[in-house]
DNA sequence: CTTGGAATGTCAACAAGGCTGACATAAAAT
DNA sequence: ATTTTATGTCAGCCTTGTTGACATTCCAAG
């Protein structure tokens, strides 16, 4: 619908080296505008960004195992582990050995952790709506579209299933 | 102009909370597809993403002082300088003493700098190419506006420092 | 049933690349 | 002459990635 075989297929082909450049270094500088918020917070508890990520992604799906995680994060298992261990050993998150598969461990926010998940979420996403505010709606549209065609496809199927509005 | 006091800001106030974590979870997995391919050429050379970042701007800003570079990427001068060092080291960085101010190194990429940027380069230009194009000009609009939003301030300035097309 | 392999998670050790702090040097600015 | 600025270097720390070794659990084949 936007986007047949007319002038937009056509005025693609013009885009120059230096135009793709300037795409590069814009998710260069976005994705630390993307990160500073919640970088401040997790300071203040001596986290960094891969605490941040296992919080949001246990938040996203309670009850998820390690192994997806992995597959999700695409870090080995002895990195994660080491951001679990500590995350449980301070209290946020727990890890229920599974029911049917004992060799699973079932991952879930304590209610503190769901306290910093929720501090970590809101200025991440306060930053996003105001972009996205300033920006416009239909820029919103296209922000999206993009970045998902970058992700790996592996990625995009992770991306996919995560809810967006509720089931 | 786009985004008055019209349908476009309106419609933004009904986005929810999982719209924007979808927008978060897209910027995390894009990033990752990204920087994934010279990410594989990198590791041939034993280099790392600060290597890569170092080059690019180099590149794009050919004599560029270590100050410059230093408030572009946002770390400390000793973060960058182990990878100037092992850059200058391996002759792909050329660090030129200032002729006007002498304390001032001007950076050059050699000509083999030059071909290892290059390949960096077209990988990622590649990627990118590909998911505009799949996504449509009206698409890659929104993206870079959105982007341009999410950025801080300072690193806004820097971004539109950069040449988009011949100047 | 037992044994062997696959899946899952843990522990140990190492490397890259951030960081801070202290310090040296040289040139520029006052 | 003194101070400030730009740069480089050394030492040491932390986070977070890596690989290797190992324990536990499940399941399937003999």
């Amino acid at each position: 619908m936007s986007d047949g075989t007319g002038r937009g297929g056509e005025s693609l082909l013009f885009l120059t080296d230096e135009q793709l450049k300037k795409g590069i270094e814009a998710m260069f500088f976005a994705y630390r505008g993307f990160t500073a918020d919640p970088d401040l917070i997790l300071d203040d508890y001596g986290y960094g960004r891969a605490h941040h990520r296992a919080i949001h992604f246990i938040s996203r799906s309670p009850g998820t195992t390690v192994n997806n995680l992995l597959s999700i994060l695409g870090v080995t298992k002895q990195s994660l582990n080491r951001v679990l261990r500590t995350l449980i050993e301070d209290g946020l998150v727990e890890s229920r050995v599974g029911t049917r598969d004992k060799r699973e461990r079932h991952l879930h926010l304590t209610e503190t952790g769901q306290i910093l998940e929720a501090d970590l979420s809101r200025v991440q996403r306060d930053r996003l709506r105001m972009a996205y505010r300033t920006a416009g709606p239909e820029a919103v549209a296209g922000f999206r579209k993009v970045l998902e065609e970058m992700m790996d496809p592996e990625m995009q199927r992770h991306f996919r299933l995560l809810k967006e509005s509720g089931p």
